[in-house]
DNA sequence: TAAAATACCATGATATCCCATTATATCCCA
DNA sequence: TGGGATATAATGGGATATCATGGTATTTTA
């Protein structure tokens, strides 16, 4: 599974429809067919909505699984509010999903989808209220001095 | 993969199209088929586009994965900023990419590209922009009466 | 049976592919 | 070491395919 990165805003139809950016679609490669899990962004108070693989969802209940005390009381909750919460999307065949109204009213979003790739994740936004957001990351990473380290890969490593 | 290094110009036409300089292609070796990644320089003020192998964004998220607790929350923000930013570039069958509007107009570029190889990654400049930059950047080496060292390296490291 | 979700088809915009041309650099042989 | 022959590079333009998007028809389900 490649990652997820770049923006594009989409049109959102009269019945919830839209198109998911095809390098998106083809990130998920494989897993297109299975479709992705969308739920509120808890960790941006719900201004946006949040995309995950289908398979990140059972790769953090194997986590649950398999290091449960590791986990804060706090953290255990997120949990079960994201199994809760989260919605399957499935794509048709041009590449577009459904938004549930759900979603969409907690993510503001009617007319237009703002889609921002997050590395193993995406988000869907609000145009508009993606701009002041963005605005505060940009300046939260310019604090750190806009150095970035990137470790050399370990054979082998990661997915 | 080999190291980007050399400064080119080259024209950027009518549809946004621009010749990659072949040594930095050849440089890219495999990897030229996945493309690359372009993004703003932040560490630049956003005055060029920086570019890099996709190859390296991957380990990006691995440095994440797998050391979450080493980055500070700024680089955090940083990289996420990054994966929002990236636009892919791939390369057709004679070596050009298509630079998307909103790189050619945040770094100010429209009809000429220069090039600046970095070793891992690369820059492309307005070339009218790039000028006092690199003045900039000679002064600090110190007028070019300094010396580098070149530590020995340590076998098996890095890639 | 009405509403909603899904499948199906049609179209305009735009990026990608493919071919042609020119300029520059490399090669080869005298 | 000249100087023509050849290959590589960069660039322009037209044809083609992909993508996003709107609409209609069919199926599901409440």
């Amino acid at each position: 599974m490649a990652l997820f990165f770049s923006e594009q805003t989409n049109r959102v139809d009269k019945k919830g429809r839209v198109s998911v950016p095809a390098q998106f679609r083809s990130a998920l490669g494989e897993a297109l067919t299975l479709g992705v899990a969308a739920f509120p962004a808890f960790s941006l108070d719900k201004e946006a909505i949040e995309v995950w693989p289908i398979a990140r969802l059972e790769q953090l209940q194997e986590s649950l699984d398999c290091n449960y005390d590791r986990f804060s009381e706090d953290q255990k909750s997120l949990a079960l509010l994201i199994f809760a919460e989260a919605r399957q999307l499935t794509f048709d065949d041009t590449g577009r999903v459904m938004l549930p109204k759900v979603l969409l009213d907690t993510a503001a979003i009617s007319e237009e989808a703002l889609f921002v790739g997050q590395g193993r994740t995406y988000q869907i936004w609000n145009p508009k209220r993606y701009a002041p957001h963005k605005t505060l990351i940009e300046e939260r990473a310019a604090n750190g001095r806009m150095s970035l380290t990137v470790f050399p890969t370990i054979e082998g490593a990661g997915s």
